[in-house]
DNA sequence: GACAAGCAGATTGTCGACAATCTAACAAGA
DNA sequence: TCTTGTTAGATTGTCGACAATCTGCTTGTC
C-alpha cells in the first residue's frame, strides 16, 4: 500500500463554515469588542437560518471570544487591560513549558518547519499584510506548543492564542502605522535552533515582553475610553 | 445604601440545564467515554425539542468532553492513557503558577475558605460518598486558582478539572472499593497556610503524583480493552 | 461466494414559525 | 419631579417538520 496520508475532509455543515467566518471577523477585529451580533441580521446577510448561526455562536463563546447573557443578546468579547496581563503571564508560563517538553524532540522536520514558518512571517512583513503577519508570527510561536506532543497544552495554547491574535489585531488596528520592518524574530529562531534550553525559554520571556508593553498602553487607552461612558 | 451585593440570578435558559445534567452525567461517569448520544432519544427524555440540547452538546464539544462527528453524531470523549499524562503534567505547571500568584494575596478569608472547603472533603469522605469526595476536593484546590486573580489561568484550570474529575470518576467506578479514609489533605492545607511557598509548590506537585500513579494504571487498563476490540 | 449498486431506516443538519423575554417609551399617580 | 405600571416593538429561546447524510441490508451480477 502507498504511504500517503490524507488530510481531513472539508467541514460539510453550514455551522463549521459560520464558525470560521465569525472567528475571522473578530480575530481580524473587523467585529469590535462589547459589540452586540444581532441573530436575525447575519443569518439574513449570511443566507442561513438561526439555528446553525446560534450553535456556531454557542461554541465561540466557549472558545472565549464571545460572551452570551440570555434574553439580552451575545457579544463579542469586551477587552481589558488586566485580560490582557492575565493572558500574557499566563502565555509565558505555557511557553516555557512547551520549550521544556519540545526541546528533546526537536528533529530536522522541526527545524524545516521553523524556518518554513519564519519565511512567512517575513512574507507577510514585506507585504505589509498586518493581519497576515498577526497570524503567521503567533504560528511561529504555535510550533513548539505542536512539538510538544502534549494535547491538552496545545489545546490550551490555540485558545489563548485566539485572544491574543485578537488584541494584537485591536491593536494594529488602532494605531494604524506601518509594522516595524526588522525581523524581531530572528533571535527566537537561532536558539531555538541552538543547544541552550534555559537560554531559549529566557529568550521568549523578554521577546513577549517587548510587544506587551505596546499592547498594554493600547489596553489602557481603552479602560480610559470606557470609563467615560 | 445597605451594603448587599446580590449573586447573579440562575440561568432561565433550558439550554443552560441542559448542560448542567449532561456534564455532571458524564463527569460522574454516568455516561460512559466513547459513548454516543442520540439526540432524538435524550430531547424526548429531558422533555425538550433538539435545538436547545444540541447548543447545549456544543458547548460540552468546546469544553472537550464532548467530541462530535459531522453527520455521524456526538459522543462523550475517549480516554487514553496519554490524555491523563498531558492533563496532569499541564495540571502541575499550573498550580505552581497559582501558587506564586497567589501567595502574596493570601488573607484571613483565604485560610478560612481553605478550612471550609478542606472540612467538605472531609465530610464526603465519612459519607462515603465517592462523588461528592471527588468534586470537593477538586473544589479545595481550585482555591489557589481563584485566589490567584488571573482569570485566564482560572478559567484554563477549571477546563482541565472537568477531565480530571472525569478522569477520577471513572477510576474510581472502575476499582469499586472503599476510598482511602486517612486525609491526604492535611499537609497541603497546612503547607499553604505556612511561609514556605516552594514547599508548597513541590508538595502539590509531589502529592498530584500520588494519585496520578493508580489513575494511570487504570487508563492502561483502558486502553489495553480498547485493543482489543 | 465475492462484490458492487441500490434501497430503507435511522440520525443528524437545517429551516421557518411561534413563545418567552427584554427594552424603551409613555402614561398615571404620589 | 420622581416613581411605578403599562404597552408596543424588537430580539432571543424553543419547537416541530423537512432535507441531507450515513449505515446496514438486500439484491443482482459475475
Amino acid at each position: 500500500m502507498a504511504k500517503l496520508d490524507f488530510g481531513p475532509i472539508a467541514d460539510t455543515t453550514r455551522r463549521a463554515e459560520i464558525v470560521a467566518l465569525l472567528r475571522r471577523a473578530i480575530l481580524t477585529g473587523q467585529l469590535e469588542p462589547g459589540q452586540k451580533l444581532n441573530e436575525l441580521r447575519i443569518s439574513e446577510q449570511m443566507r442561513v437560518s438561526r439555528a446553525p448561526l446560534r450553535e456556531a455562536m454557542r461554541e465561540l463563546v466557549q472558545e472565549g471570544i464571545l460572551t452570551s447573557i440570555p434574553y439580552a443578546g451575545t457579544f463579542v468579547v469586551d477587552v481589558a487591560a488586566k485580560d490582557i496581563i492575565d493572558a500574557y503571564s499566563l502565555n509565558k508560563v505555557l511557553d516555557e513549558f512547551a520549550i521544556e517538553l519540545a526541546w528533546p524532540q526537536r528533529d530536522q522536520r522541526f527545524f524545516d518547519e521553523l524556518d518554513r514558518r519564519h519565511e512567512a512571517v517575513k512574507q507577510a512583513t514585506r507585504a505589509k499584510d498586518t493581519t497576515r503577519q498577526i497570524e503567521t508570527a503567533l504560528q511561529l510561536h504555535g510550533l513548539i506548543h505542536e512539538w510538544a506532543d502534549n494535547s491538552v497544552l496545545l489545546e490550551t495554547w490555540q485558545r489563548l492564542t485566539s485572544r491574543l491574535q485578537m488584541y494584537f489585531a485591536l491593536h494594529q488596528r488602532a494605531r494604524n502605522e506601518p509594522v516595524p520592518a526588522e525581523d524581531v524574530h530572528e533571535t527566537y529562531v537561532a536558539l531555538l535552533k541552538g543547544a541552550d534550553m534555559r537560554a531559549a525559554q529566557r529568550h521568549a520571556r523578554e521577546h513577549i515582553d517587548l510587544d506587551f508593553e505596546e499592547l498594554l498602553a493600547y489596553a489602557r487607552g481603552l479602560e480610559k475610553r470606557a470609563s467615560k461612558n
